[in-house]
DNA sequence: CGGGTCGTGGCAAACGTTTTCAGGTCAAGG
DNA sequence: CCTTGACCTGAAAACGTTTGCCACGACCCG
């Protein structure tokens, strides 16, 4: 018998114990979650699982969930609306006892319409939502500013002595890549730095995307350093700016967000803000946890770290 | 009502089918796992979902099953085996339909008589056991087969012109490791190419353990080529042979095994072999559903595929 | 016109647990 | 000796489905 308040004496239950252990019993945890309604089960939603990012999340909540005898769903969302919204119907067939939004969300209003009739019929049913990202959905949240971390590694490079920055953004239809071009713009403008719609452009999350958004960028206006909206662009600018003929950082400085291996590794390490993915994933779990023990819960922020390598030159009249 | 035999009238179903829209019912899954016997889930056992490679697979599978609308659970073993059991038996409780191992097995004998009794229990039930790699366990397979990728590899190299290589081996206690090795041992003496234990050193399966083993290797032994046991060590070599004053591929060929990201992008383009891990996935996706279907399987094969880049110089004396 | 068949609907049992409830036994206290 | 609890045990209901079975009417055929 396992945890259960129904008295039984000593005896029988080393009884019971023994025998379970002789037949190695194991308790059918789908009977028990019919009658308790708690499957000792959580879903989370990602992107795309083969992508470290969400890997290194979904392994610090698997951690935070394991000791608990959580079992963890995952889902590939691949940014396709439809399929998201047929994980959390999954999902909430499934019993699952929390659905765990680790991608922001995507901003199509017919599906956030959908998304918030879906999620409130599973709160009702008791479900715990959490959101790991920017989301639209409202929820306990584990937050990584992705605002301020813009606007940080604007400063950076300021300090740095750059104010001829340009900006290479992410696909307009993540909230992830809004809200971190508003966090670039905010530092522009807090920084009275030179801007003009020519010095930001945006392309897709990948290194070919970042080499095309240079490539466009070099052609219209002069820049001493640029942003990329992550590490993946980043690359892709520095590529592309190597393949010019440029130097990294001495012509042209680059920096990223995240801080994926290929930072470290690529044709000039590059200097990038930290994202504590793997403790996100923690976070997100004892949120979970809490909140299903009844809790109520707001937001825990998460601080990002500048990673300094050598992709940014010091161009600062007093260097 | 979805999908049983009962017979019913055209428009009866229609008045049930508008109901249950009408009030966005989802049946529950658990109550009809519980009489079906099928949970319609399957749990994946990795080392870490936080690795690519793992991730990747992971997400074949995932793809592969979604279409059946089954469910995947994911588990990192963390490579403990008391762990790795653990999660066996939650999946056992959790009945799922299926059980798949993506990672080779870890060798102590008492882990593996635990772990046989615990499969063989879940079959016994109708589980499915499927395994990607290779494994002690009995089991429909998906097989790459690394021996014959590291004799590719050496066979690759020596077509162009390289018969001095060195090798670049990973930690002894991993499976892959072992077989790598023999395979590059295997081809050295098939291919007649001179050799010697200076020519082969390991370390971890990091850039930095591979640039320590590269280190080593250059006080020992001249060689024109070098063969790493995976991408992330070929990279390290080839970071230390840049650090020393070398040229890759000029001085030194680096060639590596896996095709991770960095590969492509890292310092100098790698050559290596492409592991088809999504298409692991995939197969091992429909290796569980057809044993579901009750079909008789053995093993699925799948070939690596050579991707020339930069960093293998052409010195046959034909060139 | 009656018996058999076919098509459909409804009912009940079952899946493996947890939980509630009603006893039942025994020791202590009046 | 009877009552009162304390302590335990066993039975029964419930969770939300599927499935097997039976019943009922309509229709066809002899």
């Amino acid at each position: 018998m396992s945890g259960s308040k129904h008295p039984v004496s000593e005896v029988t239950r080393q009884r019971v114990l023994s025998a379970a252990a002789r037949l190695s019993f194991e308790p059918n945890r789908l009977a028990r979650a019919l009658v308790t309604a708690r499957s000792q089960t959580v879903g989370v939603i990602v992107h795309d699982i083969s992508d470290p990012y969400f890997g290194d999340i979904v392994k610090g909540l698997e951690d935070g969930l394991h000791v608990d005898d959580y079992r963890l769903f995952v889902a590939s969302s691949d940014r396709d609306p439809e399929k998201e919204l047929s994980y959390v119907r999954a999902f909430h067939a499934h019993q699952v006892d929390a659905i765990v939004f680790a991608a922001s969300s995507l901003t199509e209003p017919e599906y956030i319409r959908a998304l918030r009739d879906l999620t409130e019929r599973f709160r009702a049913r008791g479900g715990v939502i959490v959101v790991l990202s920017d989301h639209l959905l409202e929820a306990p949240k584990v937050h990584f500013d992705n605002h301020r971390a813009a606007i940080e590694m604007v400063r950076y490079l300021a300090s740095r002595g750059h104010r001829n920055i340009g900006y290479i953004g992410g696909p307009p239809d993540l909230e992830v890549s809004r809200v971190r071009e508003a966090g670039f713009r905010a530092a522009v403008s807090e920084l009275d730095l030179p801007t003009s719609p020519d010095h930001i452009t945006s392309g897709h999350f990948t290194v070919t995307g970042g080499g095309a958004a240079m490539a466009e960028l070099l052609d219209r206006v002069e820049v001493t350093a640029v942003l990329a909206a992550n590490d993946l662009m980043a690359i892709g600018a520095m590529r592309q700016l190597l393949a010019s003929g440029l130097s990294v950082p001495d012509d042209v400085s680059v920096a990223g967000l995240d801080d994926i291996l290929l930072a470290e590794y690529g044709p000039v390490p590059l200097t990038t803000m930290r994202i504590p993915t793997y403790q996100i994933g923690r976070e997100g779990a004892s949120l979970v946890l809490q909140a299903l023990d009844g809790e109520d819960l707001v937001a825990v922020h998460l601080e990002g770290e500048i990673i300094e390598r050598d992709s940014v030159a010091n161009i600062a009249s007093d260097a």
